[in-house]
DNA sequence: TATCAAAGTGTAAGTAACTTACATGCATTG
DNA sequence: CAATGCATGTAAGTTACTTACACTTTGATA
């Protein structure tokens, strides 16, 4: 597939070196991003004062087959740029402001996250958890906790009997009952917790499989039978809140679709009996995602 | 500012109350976004198998002016959309993949989501919430009612008393003890469920103030003083896990960020007081966003 | 069930826009 | 000063978008 080639770029670096008339079409469009979007190449022309030839040169120069091509790419590299730029003519509201922040902050966590996933740890995990006869989830903290119930939440409806706790206590005691075919999942941003450390080496001890996701290189990454390991850089800003939970219930994600896929029919009943069991609770039971 | 018009999201809108051949062009556009970006419009029209002109009159029932201006805002939409997402290359594995698919999945909907957030709602749901006295969130069923607890968790370490319940009957007899000064927030997937509705409008006639987060013209949203609401398109494929308790968790993260700085000074205090707290469990008690 | 109106659809003509070939002009260098 | 090569504009050529009109389907009503 073809990178979205970003022309604005493409236009600073070579400004300057454009012949003279070209140089002017340079000069307008870059003065004009938002509007050039929206015109033609003869109206283009006209604004530049050159001839139509001479903008279709233009476009070439700047590595595009033709001003059709440069117009849909300039579109594009413009809508992205106005997002992020807030450039200095933008009249956002102050939320407005916060709404593009936050999201882009977390879009752009995403994707970084997204490189950092081992495919052989996640294809690893989803083995697992595809022959698990019972999954624990548990974490402790707000955050993982609520990550842990999330995965719960999950997996039970693809059939497999989960839980998910926070307390400490009885995650070490729930760990020394599990055995061959259960898997516990520990789940922490820190990868610390005495308490996960516990309860992982208890299970392991029992025979149960573990499955880990934390910080990259955490104590818990080590401990654990395969550990999925993300390194995501905090926001310096304290108001800003966290990512990575968002990034581990993405995961979460992942995980849960790798594994219904392993086990699709299954899962289609599953599926099937819990909708119907939510039939006189609402209206709309169409094939949608379950539950509220 | 020119907003840029979401077509995708137009088009999502629409799916399904188009003519028989303009919905054909729907789902050929739709399924093939990024390419659909590069064709012309008869090449469109030959592989949805319809008119030129039907393809004409399709970007106009989207609220285009014709093909051109079409072309040029789904280029944008989907440059917008598809930003961080370099293509899956061919070598991927099927786990790579998956995790190609669910992280874009994702991405793609929480820049869907933005577009939709309505900016005032969210001021006006940011000034309830920074003068609220305690707040209480009420979810059911497994995803709503864990946003519900993600909720109190981000909301706790701003200094305000908060509370999450799942319990449809705790819910309503809360909802009785609330008065002038607290805030209930309601979360609903489907923004159906009576044990919300019930809730809201108990804790109204108390004289507190409600805030749904739900889908856009639920029942739910209709009965708070604030409702933001989103319509998400969820995805066919069962398998594939819906994002929209994601775009939740990122709405509540723009409302805590947007609360926390109307009150810089009094949040500092306390995440330092929290941070305190955790010192004795953790190496680790640098500048970085609190709790696991 | 027949009839009619309204909405949907395709064909084809018309128009606007992009592309390319070619001729002219200007600058640089031997 | 002449020759070469790059830069530019003009105009013809081609492609692509738009629109008018006629035919078809759908749905409501008698």
């Amino acid at each position: 597939m073809t990178k979205i080639i970003d022309v604005i770029s493409q236009m600073r670096k070579l400004d300057g070196k454009f012949p003279k008339r070209e140089q002017r079409v340079a000069d307008f469009v870059l003065s004009n991003l938002e509007r050039a979007t929206r015109l033609t190449q003869n109206e283009i022309s006209e604004a530049a004062d050159v001839s139509v030839a001479t903008v279709n040169r233009f476009c070439q120069t700047v590595g595009c087959e033709g001003f059709r091509d440069f117009n849909i790419k300039l579109a594009q590299s413009v809508a992205v740029s106005l997002q992020y730029l807030g450039g200095p003519s933008r009249t956002d509201s102050e939320s407005e402001q916060l709404v593009t922040q936050v999201f882009g902050a977390l879009v752009d966590t995403l994707n970084l996250a997204r490189f950092q996933l081992d495919s052989e740890a996640v294809e690893q995990a989803v083995s697992v958890l595809a022959n698990a006869r019972r999954i624990s989830f548990i974490g402790v903290g707000g955050g993982s906790a609520n990550v842990a119930r999330e995965g719960a939440n999950r997996f039970f409806r693809l059939g497999i009997p989960t839980e998910a706790h926070a307390d400490g206590y009885f995650q070490r005691m729930l760990a020394s009952t599990l055995s061959d075919g259960d898997v516990i999942f520990a789940i922490s941003a820190s990868g610390q917790p005495a308490e996960l450390l516990d309860s992982v080496a208890i299970a392991r001890q029992y025979g149960a499989r573990s499955i880990s996701l934390t910080k990259a290189g955490a104590p818990l990454a080590r401990s654990a039978d395969v550990s999925i390991e993300i390194d995501i850089p905090e926001d310096q800003d304290i108001y800003k809140p966290s990512a990575s939970r968002l990034v581990f219930i993405a995961i979460i994600d992942v995980l849960a679709a790798g594994t219904a896929r392993k086990r699709p029919e299954l899962v289609k009943e599953y599926l099937r009996r819990i909708r119907t069991s939510m039939i006189a609770l609402s209206e709309d039971t169409g094939p949608k995602p379950i539950g509220d």
